[in-house]
DNA sequence: CCAAAAGTGTTGTGCTTACACCCATGG
DNA sequence: CCATGGGTGTAAGCACAACACTTTTGG
């Protein structure tokens, strides 16, 4: 191994993110269609949003941009969370097809810096691009993917528990801003994968001082009506700090 | 902004790597001190390991070469924590010049992936190279270092502490392979800033199945013998295995 | 016998888990 | 009146924090 003078051979560097949304129902990811004809044959595929970054662009910046590029959102929650920089990562076939089409350098390779954001799926679409279409796809039914994309979703879904775990706040960024009990369950259930006892769920949350009652109810339920409750940020941050240290 | 056809201009990679070191006493931070003569002018200063990577290297295995070449180890505890990557990072007029003076290129800016390790200091001396001399720092006494350098160390040092909550086998690594409770509590004590009731203490890792007592006691102390303890990987793989799902 | 560190137990508090029934509402 | 989900309490076990004295050893 050893340095040479010549840059065109030194690795760029790319930023890509997963991009969680839950929509009530179920976690989906952000998949990227890419779709394009070389020699005859046409190539389909999916992918995560990710581009190389600019000269001179901080990779926090270049995934802020994403986020707004693909889901119209500035302030979601944003994490780096891992880089990927095997030089093989891009070095299949298709991905190498791939990568000429769309970006007209000729690339040695990618270092990718790896996001992950959580968003919540509204009913306002998702922009679709030039030559790209985007679709939410349930994390559960996700194709394979270009690239090392389908290891960098595996790395993120495990990233996110962690980070749920010490920073409970940012589930809600998944809910409406008011919420049933269930609501606020099912979406636990769905990211942990696994069923939660009610009771214990209540006695739980019910102890969190950032989680506020509200008089407000269901309406038109063909049932009991369940209470809206809300997340209160300044409760989360006074009682924040009390408990990390 | 806007990508341009030189690749001059896209950012280089480079790994750093805050090598932590435990001496039985204080934790440590390995740090290369950096001299050179410029216009007549000695420029002095001090940076965490690291350098550029290669053109077909994967920057863990980058990051795994630093840490043999400054530690002579090879299976030390080392994980990728974060990437830095702002475009003013390497800015600084005197970080310029040693930029200049350490790599025949034009740098125009440097991606960093950073990585933080751990290792038990031993009589074993550390390798000085080239034009670089090595030492030792305490964490707290540390001085103003090149670059974005005394950021990294400052992260590295809260995410070590959460790594070893998340995975309490990774502490080991900074004791010999037999150890008194004393000696584990002095490097806990050291690693959260904090000082630790004796008898919790006690309580608290004897419940860990993986920390197994040996029959043998210290020898000639001017006090009661304590007992020598080992960890043992075998079980605490097994424990992971059931406490982690 | 003194200095220095080793080693040990109890109590309260709060979190976790397991488990079952009545309530409110709309149709 | 029935189907649907809303809402609640209790007991056992375990982790955590606070707190003080006796034991061992060498000098």
């Amino acid at each position: 191994m050893n340095k040479t003078g010549n840059n065109s051979f030194y690795p760029h560097v790319s930023v890509d993110c997963v991009l969680l949304g839950y929509n009530g129902d179920s976690l989906q990811v952000l998949l990227l269609e890419k779709n394009f004809v070389e020699n005859h044959a046409q190539f389909n595929g999916m992918k995560l949003p990710g581009r190389l970054i600019y000269n001179n662009e901080d990779p926090d910046k270049a995934a802020q941009s994403l986020l707004k590029e693909w889901a119209g959102i500035h302030n979601a929650y944003l994490k780096q969370f891992k880089v990927f920089g095997d030089p093989e990562r891009t070095s299949r076939p298709e991905d190498v097809n791939w990568l000429q089409e769309a970006v007209d350098l000729k690339i040695g390779r990618i270092v990718t810096v790896a996001y992950m954001a959580l968003i919540r799926i509204t009913s306002r679409k998702i922009q679709p691009a030039a030559n790209l279409s985007a679709r939410w796809c349930p994390v559960n039914e996700v194709p394979p993917l270009a690239f090392d994309h389908n290891v960098i979703l595996k790395e993120a879904l495990v990233e996110i528990r962690k980070n749920i775990r010490l920073d409970p706040s940012i589930i809600y960024r998944l809910l409406p801003p008011k919420f049933t009990l269930l609501e606020l369950r099912r979406l636990y259930e769905v990211v942990y994968d696994q069923t939660m006892d009610v009771r214990n769920f209540h006695k739980k949350v019910k102890r969190s001082p950032y989680l506020i009652a509200l008089d407000e109810k269901e309406e038109n339920v063909a049932h009991r009506a369940a209470r809206y409750y809300r997340f209160d940020k300044v409760s989360y941050n006074r009682h924040l700090g009390l408990t990390t240290m």
